[in-house]
DNA sequence: ACATTTTATGCAACCGATTACGTTAAATAT
DNA sequence: ATATTTAACGTAATCGGTTGCATAAAATGT
């Protein structure tokens, strides 16, 4: 047999083998060729193996175009965020590819670059592709949401995780944002702060709305009343920290607590502060969001939220495939929320 | 004609519209509405025109499936990483994203998590899903490489990144790591160091193994004989450095001079050494490589090699795509080499 | 020994686009 | 006026699997 095989199908062969090539060579049909590869039942086994001998003898490949058209089904999984490069968000990926790989799925990573309009595009691209199922990070710009409709409409699974948006049978995934919040800044007040300020992302996104809720509730069960002047609304970007410092300074009462809407902004904020003289935490107390690795390293050492990127990537990986394999039905699982954990350093220790 | 066309494919019609249902509409042939959609000159404008508003207003959306299969290529590429979730490669990812979405590509990205077994189900994976072509960072344990032959041999491109390795006709990109690795060293030298140290990563892979030939370049060069106390190579996992500070602190000539191929292990052992008690720059100066975030906010800030991840992914992305279209070709590019730079901070300062 | 079920396989119609080749009618050439 | 291009479109094969239905052979039942 070998040799025979090992004669049809030279190693140096560049034309591929089809299931007609082989099915000419074994004198069965490409039915039974095509059955056999995908083990079904209604095939001997003595031909099964035959075939199987053959097929990996002739180093036949399955043809994904081919199958994928016939099925109309990709096993690839679109992923859209708004980027890339962040600690947070490629541990996330991270996350997803773990899953993804391990049950035979593939990944199409696309990047939005907190443009509404790129997450449009990427999203039909995806749609076009043929994703089994999508998995969404909102941009920052977003507020429509009807480039999900055909997703939603042919009823391709679709799951948001960490910016999330509500839609009728969309589960998401991520943390209690509001509780962090909260938990945040009460420690803040725990720590004595009276002026706090927080610096929030776009509240447009559930994740920074959800934080400042969570802020002003604290706020308010500790007897401090909110203002606009507790709130400094911004698109968290480093470059832009004199925004930041500006508001510390003129500030009427000297801010003594600051909760910051991700460390990577935390950590600027940090040290900027400490260039113009601010002592941390003797004068303010800062707490950041996210766990990132900076935040341990930066001096004083980042008070944080932890947020478990990694699992949450996992999980919305394993949720969405197993609703593919219909293991679990998704739609009614609605939300997922995972643990957050409060993790105090120096930024917010009492000296 | 409006009318007409939402007569017959609602909005919320479920089924897709293929290019038949448009050319049983529009009363012209299967060929015709495909040659359309694709801008073919021998169609005339007229009839072009009634079926691009046809195809609009129905929604038509062409079939990847279909077309890949017809046309034998997917417009996706594929990437093997070792790991998505480092800044560096996280870095370069959004390079290549860009570069893909600009130009239509997608990009299908799995990570080999630094094992040789999963790159090559990886690599397999994306052959078998017909990516155009194949941008690759070796693992650390990869040392076979004929899982990259049927691209080569089906000539679809194959390039490498970063961690590279030379196959006939398949470019690479990176930075020369020789030539920083010298200049690292050789500050560290200009600095007053005279015990170095160099650890670096598996030197199985390029950029470790130049990186050190460069240490031991510039020790030779200027009158210093590297011994192998002068070396230790490691797996750069932050979570070993245990191994590093021993060596430190057994060595026979105390240590003054650390050269370490990565930020990530060039924090840890700042953080570490600090702890227990060595004084940076004064007793020991250090210098890492790629110049990650933590590399400027770790203290004392850590002097680093300027890796450019972003414009390696933009370039490496551009490049294997301008190749499928033919307007370069790549195999005769041999290797692009990205400019680095050395950034000097605190770490090596002389006080 | 004959009827019935089971097992194993083949036939042929899909999946939806692409494209070489053929055809017709209109435009241009001689 | 006839021959020759050219423009515009149609026919049908092709890409490589998948799968419902049909069929023949073998196994089981009575």
């Amino acid at each position: 047999m070998r040799n025979i095989v090992a004669l049809y199908f030279t190693e140096f062969m560049q034309k591929k083998v089809t299931i007609y090539d082989l099915a000419k060579l074994l004198n069965v049909s490409p039915a039974t060729v095509s059955r056999s590869l995908n083990d079904h039942h209604s095939i001997s086994k003595k031909t099964k193996e035959r075939i199987l001998l053959a097929a990996k003898e002739s180093g036949y490949r399955t043809n994904k175009f081919a199958a994928n058209l016939s099925k109309q089904k990709s096993n690839t999984i679109g992923v859209v965020v708004p980027k890339l490069n962040s600690y947070f968000m490629s541990t996330v990926l991270s996350g997803i590819e773990k899953a993804a790989n391990d049950e035979g799925y593939n990944l199409i990573i696309s990047q939005s670059l907190e443009s509404e309009k790129k997450e449009k595009l990427n999203t039909k691209t995806l749609y076009d592709s043929g994703v089994d199922a999508l998995m969404v990070s909102l941009a920052y710009e977003t507020t429509d949401y009807e480039h999900f409709n055909i997703f939603t409409q042919r009823e391709i699974p679709l799951l948001f995780f960490d910016r999330v948006f509500t839609l009728p049978n969309c589960p998401t995934i991520l943390i209690d944002n509001k509780a962090a919040g909260f938990e945040a800044t009460e420690h803040l007040i725990s720590q004595g702060c009276k002026n706090l300020l927080h610096i929030s992302g776009n509240l447009k996104r559930n994740v920074y709305a959800e934080r400042l809720q969570g802020f002003k509730d604290a706020m308010v069960k500790n007897g401090l009343s909110f203002r606009s002047y507790n709130l400094l609304e911004t698109d968290l970007d480093p470059q832009k920290i004199d925004v930041v410092l500006k508001r510390i300074k003129k500030a009427k009462n000297q801010i003594d607590g600051l909760f910051i809407a991700n460390d990577t902004m935390a950590v600027e904020c940090i040290k900027e502060l400490k260039k113009i003289g601010y002592k941390i935490p003797e004068e303010i107390k800062i707490v950041g969001f996210n766990n990132d690795p900076i935040s341990e390293i930066i001096s004083p050492a980042l008070t944080t939220i932890d947020y478990p990127g990694y699992k949450l990537g996992v999980l919305a990986g394993q949720s969405i495939i197993s609703h593919l394999n219909g293991t679990i039905n998704l739609q009614s699982a609605g939300s997922i929320i995972l643990k957050h954990r409060l993790i105090t350093r120096e930024s917010t220790e009492n000296k």
